[in-house]
DNA sequence: AACTATTTATAAGA
DNA sequence: TTCTTATAAATAGTT
């Protein structure tokens, strides 16, 4: 959100570095605050740096979340709130979606080369004059099922893990 | 930062709150993962809905992080800085691969939806009869480079990937 | 579950 | 570092 778009990769420069993690810190705790109020939940952050420092945002505080979050994590707290999220199927699910990814985004490659080879081993003038029958109109619909096979389990993996989390 | 400006209060309407829960939780997660990876840090955050219900994000995990915040609160751990729980390169890149293969299949979302509308809303029986400059082709060749695209990111996280592995 | 009109968060720059 | 400003992102209200 700033003059120029990111990549989303580690910042090599240090200082640089530190510049973007003061200003996110920041605006990560004051969506944090922002969540409180709207939505009255408890949230606790902590954050640590490169360095080992730690830094924190807690509401109420930072021990009151955590120890409720040991606390329901006990089999003893028969408290209603179960289903914590776990840290394993956390990671688990994470893996998982990646693969699916690595794999959904596959088949567009694939889809990709049938694709190019339509166009540069079809250099013919005419090609694209072609009828309904032709290869380009075959792949540019085999193309748009994919794109939306695609749009679907993308769409399936994030709420999945948006939910677990 | 919609329509409105909101008032920084709590939104009595239940299923209103609901909703802004949800969107706000998934945007502060999302932002912690940016975060991870753009600056290497560690960071846990869990929040805890009305219902009690509990949801949280972690990298690399939750109990590390609040773990290590023990450790550091407590005086006598400063012997212990070790702490090797976190830093593991090839998670920080997996959270990296993840987000940029969401984001990649966005695009290829996007070009999707044009592609949807080029075709339904072209219903033209002699449209893609239409010579070069149809738009039919313009969005064939979009697609084509966007593809490429895709296609170039996975590989370079693939190999980032195996290579720390 | 989508879609925009707007508000926010921020990446560069000064 | 702090402030400014052009842009990228998040999201409130809608459908």
């Amino acid at each position: 959100m700033g003059r120029k778009k990111t990549r989303m990769e580690l910042i090599e420069t240090e200082s640089a570095r530190h510049v973007t993690f003061s200003k996110r810190r920041s605006g990560l705790f004051k969506k944090a605050s922002e969540l409180c109020t709207m939505c009255a939940v408890e949230v606790a952050i902590i954050i640590f740096s490169i360095g080992g420092k730690a830094f924190s945002f807690g509401h109420p505080n930072v021990h009151s979340v955590f120890n409720r979050l040991r606390f329901s994590e006990n089999p003893d707290a028969s408290t209603s709130s179960n289903d914590v999220a776990g840290q394993d199927p956390i990671l688990h699910d994470l893996n998982k979606t990646h693969s699916d990814l690595i794999e959904d985004v596959g088949l567009v490659k694939k889809l990709g080369k049938k694709m190019r080879r339509a166009i540069m081993e079809k250099p013919k003038p005419d090609w694209f004059y072609a009828p309904r029958e032709s290869l380009s109109m075959e792949v540019l619909y085999e193309m748009k099922k994919a794109l939306e096979d695609v749009q679907e389990n993308v769409r399936r993996d994030k709420e999945r893990l948006l939910e677990q989390a």
